[in-house]
DNA sequence: TGCATAGATGAAAGCGCTGTCAATTGCCCT
DNA sequence: AGGGCAATTGACAGCGCTTTCATCTATGCA
């Protein structure tokens, strides 16, 4: 690769418009100017038909002409809602969370609720960090992602007195409610799919090894001893974050230890479609070579050549279900719903990358 | 493709611990717990070594114990400083938004800044809607994406007094501070680097059709007209959302309507893989057959089989010096930077997926 | 015509915290 | 020993809004 031509414009330097902040209009501000008391500003605007035509007319173009725009933060502080969910999710770069938050945007925005989103850097000290945060702007609920919080972030949530939904994962003991997919279970049918093809010598990729990632492992473990299969030359595994180039690098690596292998299950889309790469770069065909299954099907599964057989996640899902349960704890009567733990399963989704093994060879 | 094997488990419900709201613990819980007026407690947890190491010691007991958490909203309405900073995106699922938001958080959270973002999901109302709520949380700045905002959009935002960040794009009249990269120059530039390799029929494929796309297609159209191309038949464009299948998609219809294309600009990376899986479909060789170009360099720009060449924009240095300036005047002397707009430029990144036209054929 | 009643409006009291300034204490210096 | 000063601590008044309750119309009815 060589980097070329590196155009860079000129910088010419616009106007200066200062604009220091003088204060801001106030809904007392508003009411002067309409001639009427701050409440009635306040009614007007969040209960307009408790206020007469008239006055509400006359507050309207007040707010207008002084651009008010009201001070969220008093509102909450008077009134003990804020109108905001806490989520915290472990990365922001990974495609998988980008369709959960948008799910949770999907549903929170409509109904009048924003969301506050913190990362956690896949490190448990961050993410109990990011819960204290996030519990000090009084969210209405808390939504976070797995379940392997720290026992103080654990008691945090305990005691917030919110709804709190712990998701992507099923839990032997939620918090409050839990909506997710057996990781193990996900692993092991991954593997298992590949071991009902007829392959035994089946590789593992794996990446970041965070607590799903170590799950699906575990599956993919169980399974393979069940057809007695030793697995420590198989699993190529590191902790450094998944990337497509990482999953062309692991893969390579994998071979190497065993050149053999028949089959290989990534345990995520990105290192699969990053192996499948490094198939093509090495003319090694898929699936007639060498089978391949990834992890979460995301969008470009569909779409790569040969097309990646992957394990379907219900992320949007998992958000949109949490995201329906919140509102109706948060807004309705207050009570739970029946069931506090939710399994929305996966499904494998079978495309061109994988296929029997044959009679004869691999 | 083939839907299998649905897993789905058992729900057994977990143990029921109900936790409703009794009130939360206050600076005031907190100071009489440990024997001393609220101020100090407010000092203890703020500016410890205003406070004597006895009281402090006390205090710190009675917040462990008590499980206090401080009322941010309480705090930001009294103080005047919410430690809050307001972001708009145009979508949370698109990979560059990713990078940019990435950055933003790297800068944001150790300085003890949060990151409120919302996203205008490419529409313009829904990004008035965005800035405005965002503004009544009181943000210290706003950070937003692009320069085509509403006119009520740029007057509430000149109005709140704050700084705020205009990215991505290089604004004639920017509101406040400017920050990103010439798309017009950057669309040309990527065309302008097919032609100067000898190729004249030279495709376009472009998808959503926003702002930026929309200029980097002027961009094309320039550079085209300058070798006096007419670009007609040699642009595929859609309003709908890339995805690598609409890449896929769009490519095809490109290459229906020009047969004889020679190579293609992809308005974005994700639609380049597309049309690179599309090629690999149709056996039609990259780069000896036709040659891709995409925009953004994304990660698998770097890995993929053919490598794509790619015009990398400063994603994530942009949000960085977003941030870093809106932190200068935050915290700092409250001064605008000298350079009121910044051009961070682009780079033509050339890999396998485009090479010279050969003297006799394509 | 007079009184009850619903509807519309306003006054006052906080929400939980911080900024400001006053009060207290202990210690150093002359 | 007394004054001065710094170091601590506390009292009080809001931040801008909502909640609650009181007040003040109109209207309906006897």
């Amino acid at each position: 690769m060589l980097r070329k031509t590196c155009w860079q414009g000129m910088t010419q330097v616009p106007k200066n418009s200062q604009g220091r902040s003088r204060r801001r209009t106030t809904l007392s501000d508003v009411a002067s100017h309409a001639g009427v008391s701050a409440v009635t500003v306040s009614r007007a605007l969040r209960q307009p038909d408790m206020v007469s035509l008239d006055l509400r007319e006359r507050i309207d173009v007040s707010v207008r002409e002084l651009g008010y725009i009201p001070n969220q933060l008093a509102s909450a502080l008077a009134s003990a809602r804020t109108g905001t969910i806490g989520v915290v999710v472990p990365s922001l770069t990974n495609i998988v969370f980008a369709d959960y938050l948008k799910a949770l945007h999907d549903i929170f925005q409509p109904a009048g609720f924003q969301v506050l989103v913190l990362n956690s850097r896949y490190a448990l000290v961050d993410e109990e960090r990011a819960i204290s945060t996030l519990l000090g702007q009084h969210p209405e609920a808390m939504i976070v992602a797995g379940i392997d919080q720290t026992d103080h972030a654990r008691k945090l949530l305990e005691n917030a007195g919110i709804p709190v939904v712990q998701t992507m994962e099923l839990a032997d003991d939620p918090i409050d409610i839990n909506i997710g997919l057996s990781q193990v279970d996900a692993g092991y049918a991954a593997t298992r799919y590949l071991l009902d093809l007829g392959f035994r010598r089946i590789g593992h990729v794996a990446a970041r090894l965070e607590p799903r990632a170590r799950r699906r492992m575990e599956g993919y473990r169980r399974a393979m001893e069940e057809f007695g299969q030793d697995t420590n030359l198989l699993v190529a595994s590191t902790r450094r974050p998944s990337t497509f180039a990482l999953g062309a690098e692991m893969f390579a690596e994998g071979l190497a230890s065993t050149p053999d292998m028949e089959a290989v299950f990534c345990c995520n889309d990105d290192l699969a479609l990053g192996a499948l790469f490094e198939c093509q770069r090495r003319g090694i065909r898929v699936p007639e070579d060498l089978s391949i299954i990834g992890f979460n099907d995301l969008e470009f599964c569909a779409s790569s050549y040969p097309a990646l057989t992957s394990v379907s996640t219900p992320r949007y899902e998992i958000a949109r279900r949490a995201a329906e349960i919140v509102l109706d704890v948060v807004r309705g009567s207050g009570n739970r719903p029946e069931e506090r733990r939710i399994d929305l399963g996966f499904t494998i989704v079978e495309r061109e990358s994988t296929r029997p093994k044959r009679p004869g060879g691999t």
